[in-house]
DNA sequence: AGCGTTCAATTGCGAACGCAAGTATTGAGC
DNA sequence: GCTCAATACTTGCGTTCGCAATTGAACGCT
């Protein structure tokens, strides 16, 4: 008989405060390597990976801003860095002049790959030293749960 | 035998972008609403809350700084914002002068009341909207394991 | 074909915040 | 008592990013 409900509201407050807690020391921790190091931030280095995992190496600029969960802007801004780094190109839609494509370079790619090695590492570092695999898991699945989250794997398949 | 170091990496990797994921997409939820309602940022709040809690409704910038997370200039400006709006006042310590108090006014004390209605439901409503009480309580506790997240209850107790 | 709606993307503006440097105060070692 | 290191805080500067407004393209409806 867990469920009162006052307690609940304190138990989510709490909860969300740590969540708070955790993005901003995580967040300082690894940005502050590999910005340093690469001159990448976070959500640079978000970008590349996932343009590098896309089909063509390229995504729409819409898809790129549901991944990283930024705005239009944001997300513009970023490219806009990427591109004068020579990391990504701006690449015109054929078929729908609206849109342009991301399209990660092949330096891109390569910068990508030299700083994987410490960023991914870190990160790694960061959870297994503080938490069990299964541990990992299990953040992932409850983080995974939270509205707007949700990774959206085939959530637009074709058209 | 899930002790295989690549799946780890990929797993921590996944849990990292839920967690950039899971902030982005929260904040931005429970800031347009808190900000509009009440004129407070998330921190405004965070940092009210927190003095409400305190002692004398008094708390040390950098005990405030630890807490939410933010460098001592994030703590100066913030304060400045609630200090202008006279939620909170700037109070000398008589024993130290180097260190200045950051003390809940009555006027902060009821805003934060006002404000708590509304905020603190729709934290209970996010969460509890997506998990059950036991999967907020074990979130909390994955969350409280990551370096430099724990609350620190008891760590500087007397001087 | 013409028209309103929806969608992709950009831009102006402003807010929040970290870092590095600077100031003032305290305390420890001699 | 003096000096040097540590501490609490502030300030200048730059970056990131969201929101609102705007442009331009695509699509459905008549």
């Amino acid at each position: 008989m867990t469920s009162d409900t006052s307690t609940d509201t304190a138990a989510a407050l709490q909860a969300w405060s740590l969540l708070l807690r955790a993005h901003a020391s995580t967040t300082r921790l690894l940005s502050a390597a590999l910005e340093k190091e690469h001159g990448l931030t976070i959500n640079d280095f978000e970008v590349l990976h996932l343009l590098a995992q896309a089909p063509d190496r390229r995504l729409k600029r819409v898809e790129v801003a549901r991944h990283v969960m930024l705005t239009p802007s944001g997300v513009t801004r970023l490219l806009e860095g990427l591109e004068r780094a020579g990391l990504v190109e701006r690449v015109a839609c054929p078929t729908d002049l609206r849109v342009a494509y991301a399209q990660l370079t092949d330096a891109g790619t390569e910068r990508l790959t030299v700083a994987s090695c410490g960023h991914v590492g870190a990160i790694a570092d960061l959870l297994s030293g503080s938490l069990s695999p299964e541990e990992v898991e299990t953040l992932s699945t409850l983080l995974a749960k939270l509205p707007g989250v949700a990774q959206t794997p085939g959530c637009c398949p074709s058209a």
